[in-house]
DNA sequence: ACCCAGGTGGCCC
DNA sequence: GGGCCACATGGG
C-alpha cells in the first residue's frame, strides 16, 4: 500500500528535487539552516533569508559562529519567527563547533541513531528537522514525518497513530530502505498536502481520492 | 478579514 | 503522556 500511494503520487506529480540549494561550497550547511530555518514556514519565506544569508556569505560554520544575533535576525526576518530561528541557528552552531569541529562531515560520520541522538540534543531542532537533516543534507536514510504524513496517512486510513517515531517505523517497515525513496515520498507527500489535503481539502481532485475513505465524506 | 505554512519547546495537569 | 500556547512573516 505505500509503495502503491508513492507509485500514484509520483506518476501525478514527477519527480521534486528536494533538497533545493543555491549554488555554494557548502550545499549540507545550507540545507540544514534551511530546515531549522522552514519550520512551520512557507519555502518562499525561506528562500529570500537563504538569499540574503548567501549574499552576505553567510552560508559556512565560520562565518555563522561570528555573526552577532541582531544582524542575523534582520537576515533571516522573512523566515517568520525570526528571533527564535535565530538563536536555533546559533544553537546549532555552537554545537557543531564545541563537538566537531565545526566540520558538518564529521558530524555526519556517525551511524544514523547516534547522529538523530545528537541533533535532536540541539534546542530548536526537533524529530523532523533532525530526520530532514539525517536525510536531505547527510543523505542517510530515514522517514521523515510531518503534519501532512500524518494526516494525510490516517485520513486514507492506514494509520491510526499520532506518534512521530511510530508513524515513521510503519514507513521504513513497508518501505525498501532507500534514500532516494525516502527523499522523493517525503516531498511527493508535501505536494500533495499542499494541493489537495488542508484542513479544508479537495477531494474530488485528489489523485487519491479512490484509496481514500475521507474522500467518500467531504469535498 | 481571515487561514495557513516542509515545527519546537515550555508549561500545565 | 497529552493539551495549550508563543513564536512572526508573507501569500492566498
Amino acid at each position: 500500500m505505500f509503495q502503491k500511494i508513492y507509485q500514484i503520487l509520483y506518476n501525478h506529480f514527477g519527480p521534486q528535487k528536494w533538497w533545493p540549494t543555491t549554488d555554494n561550497k557548502n550545499p549540507k550547511f545550507e540545507i540544514i539552516v534551511g530546515a531549522i530555518l522552514t519550520q512551520q514556514t512557507s519555502w518562499n519565506n525561506v528562500e529570500k533569508a537563504i538569499n540574503n544569508l548567501k549574499r552576505e556569505n553567510l552560508l559556512n560554520p565560520k562565518k555563522m559562529l561570528d555573526i552577532k544575533n541582531k544582524n542575523l535576525e534582520k537576515l533571516i526576518q522573512s523566515s517568520g519567527y525570526y528571533r527564535q530561528k535565530t538563536k536555533k541557528l546559533k544553537n546549532f552552531i555552537n554545537f557543531l563547533w564545541n563537538r566537531y569541529d565545526g566540520k558538518v562531515e564529521k558530524l555526519f560520520s556517525q551511524p544514523i541513531p547516534k547522529l538523530r541522538e545528537e541533533l535532536l540534543s540541539v534546542n530548536g531542532i526537533g524529530k523532523e528537522t533532525a530526520d530532514s537533516i539525517i536525510l536531505y543534507a547527510a543523505n542517510k536514510p530515514i522517514f521523515v514525518v510531518d503534519a501532512y504524513t500524518t494526516r494525510i496517512f490516517n485520513r486514507i486510513g492506514i494509520t491510526k497513530e499520532r506518534d512521530y517515531d511510530e508513524i515513521q517505523k510503519l514507513f521504513q517497515k513497508n518501505l525498501p530502505n532507500d534514500v532516494q525513496l525516502f527523499n522523493e515520498f517525503h516531498a511527493l507527500i508535501v505536494k500533495l498536502g499542499k494541493e489537495y489535503c488542508k484542513k479544508k481539502p479537495k477531494c474530488n481532485e485528489c489523485p487519491l481520492n479512490s484509496i481514500c475513505s475521507h474522500s467518500k465524506n467531504s469535498g
